[in-house]
DNA sequence: AACACTGTGTAATAATATAACATTAATATA
DNA sequence: TATATTAATGTTATATTATTACACAGTGTT
């Protein structure tokens, strides 16, 4: 633990909406959150929206683009939404953030034809879980 | 060309919506697409989305996903959607299909925790194009 | 105090996407 | 040819996802 790297306080909305989404087994949709919440009185799209923004930019959650969906993020080291990687089950919709020191370092250096580098990307892997391949 | 790839004729509103994509310099959407079809006879939402359906079902067009977008496939060998990497410039929105025998071989090789191998990814990229960098 | 910055609350609306139903075209097979 | 089947179309309405605009409150500076 860096002290320098301060940990980042969440504002109420903020921690009442992650609390939310780090309980949840799967991904939770900005109106699903929103009907969740409104009894803690958030009232509002935009007052998820704003929450939801935040979280992201400081690493969090995750969404899922493919979902419009956001997730908890359990990679500890993930302080910064910058390199994420998942694998999402075409079936049961189960989503699992993928730590993988081999893929982050492979796509941290891959240089396109350009020889551009990229620091910041986003994978998402589709197929089957365990449970729905049998 | 193998004969029994057959090339998948496409329907009228699919044509209509593929060239318009096609000739488009960057990622367009949906309701861009409209737009710009309606003098053709295209008038209604689904009407667009069921051609892009199709489209990139074919592998014809791909989905930007975190833009929701949609830019013709410029990967010859690319004949159906099931395994896609574009860079995208978060300060002019250039977007680039990258094809690399390497990035592609690698993902399509990579396996989880569980020994799980995926035949489908998406994988963008961001960053600063050339232009943007200067 | 004045200012900048971040977060909040609220209403309205924009942008993206699908459901439901009726019809027509294309393909296949009897 | 007839008929069954599948895929595509046309249309209306509606659901879902996300942002704009404006007023205000708290905190930390200068």
């Amino acid at each position: 633990m860096n002290k320098m790297q301060k940990e980042h306080a969440l504002t109420k909305n903020q921690q009442i909406i992650f609390d939310l989404i780090d309980k949840s087994p799967e991904p939770m949709k900005a109106y699903s959150i929103l009907f969740n919440v409104q009894k803690k009185g958030i009232k509002a799209p935009l007052q998820v929206y704003r929450a939801l923004d935040k979280l992201v930019e400081i690493g969090k959650i995750h969404k899922i683009e493919s979902r419009n969906a956001f997730i908890a993020c359990h990679n500890s080291s993930c302080q910064v939404a910058k390199a994420t990687a998942f694998s999402i089950c075409e079936i049961c919709e189960k989503v699992t953030e993928i730590s993988s020191a081999g893929l982050s370092k492979y796509l941290a250096n891959f240089k396109d034809k350009d020889g551009m580098k990229y620091s910041k990307y986003n994978l998402e892997f589709f197929g089957l879980c365990k449970k729905c391949r049998t």
